[in-house]
DNA sequence: AACGATCCCTGTTGGC
DNA sequence: TGCCAACAGGGATCGT
């Protein structure tokens, strides 16, 4: 699933595509893509014949400044991936947003499961939406640890779901949680309020080091639904998370047995026997 | 305000 | 072998 390192491996393979260029046309196969455009029609509009200033990120929120002062906004959802590809390449399925540019290359939106969306917001619109409501990037802006324990501060949910808010911290989704509080050596279930000032410090370097150690071999690749990056390599993180997905797997730091088990909903993978 | 559940969507998987 | 229900999950939304 594309979480911040797979949205920050995109990011690094298409800025060079994407900056100086100008977009000549605009497809868009799916209208659902479009619905977090507050009018539709404009996405078009806004895009065509504009030139790419600049490609950043914000979480897993990819974010190209037009030269329209417009903000063109790609958010993966959990089965997106772009593919860069010569113009004239045969369409793929569910090749749902198309952007030509005039140097001859397209860059695909590809989203079997459309969870993913795009916009293109004016600086009012940007800010109106929940983008303007992200907390910190977890990558470049990560907060200290101390900043850490106060935002878990008071909190009774469970760290896991405090995790995953993006208004608390943005980019970690639910690979990256589970792979975070292992390496933390934190129980997913535990209140956020309930973790000490020296948990905090190592959730802290665990966010850093799972993010820096993911973004390195390229993200995660996992079997269904493969995020790809946009050359269609796959990023081979997989082969290396220590808890995510490994249930009934022996825990490479203890030896002790990852379970699985909900949490809000979502599938949670643990080991019961280091993790506190 | 904080928290928890539900919904969207479709390719893949596992059980019968 | 073939079919179909269950499953996966980021973010919006709603109820408590």
């Amino acid at each position: 699933m594309p979480e911040l390192p797979e949205v920050e491996t995109t990011r690094r393979s298409v800025a060079a595509a994407l900056e100086g260029s100008r977009i000549s046309q605009v497809g868009v196969a799916r209208d659902r893509m479009l619905r977090r455009q507050p009018n539709p029609a404009d996405f078009v509009r806004r895009m065509r014949n504009q030139e790419v200033v600049g490609v950043g990120r914000h979480g897993k929120f990819l974010m190209a400044n037009l030269d329209n002062d417009i903000t063109w906004v790609t958010h993966l959802g959990m089965s997106g991936r772009i593919s860069l590809v010569p113009s004239d390449a045969p369409l793929v399925a569910h090749s749902n947003v198309v952007v030509t540019l005039d140097s001859g290359i397209d860059f695909r939106f590809v989203d079997p499961r459309t969870f993913g969306f795009v916009a293109a917001y004016t600086p009012d619109e940007l800010e109106e939406s929940s983008i303007s409501q992200l907390g910190r990037d977890a990558l470049t802006d990560l907060p200290r640890s101390r900043q850490l324990h106060g935002l878990l501060a008071g909190r009774s949910a469970p760290i896991k779901a405090l995790l995953l808010d993006q208004r608390i911290l943005a980019g970690l989704g639910n690979i990256y949680a589970d792979e975070t509080l292992h390496r933390a050596k934190i129980a997913p279930h535990r209140p956020g309020g309930a973790v000490a000032s020296t948990e905090a410090t190592a959730l802290r370097r665990a966010i850093k080091e799972t993010l820096d150690h993911a973004l390195r071999y390229g993200g995660t690749s996992l079997d269904d639904l493969a995020y790809l990056l946009p050359d269609g390599r796959t990023g081979d993180y997989v082969d290396r998370l220590r808890a995510y997905g490994r249930e009934g797997e022996r825990c490479r730091r203890c030896g002790g047995t990852i379970i699985r088990e909900v949490i809000r909903q979502r599938s949670s993978f643990w080991c019961p026997q280091c993790q506190q």
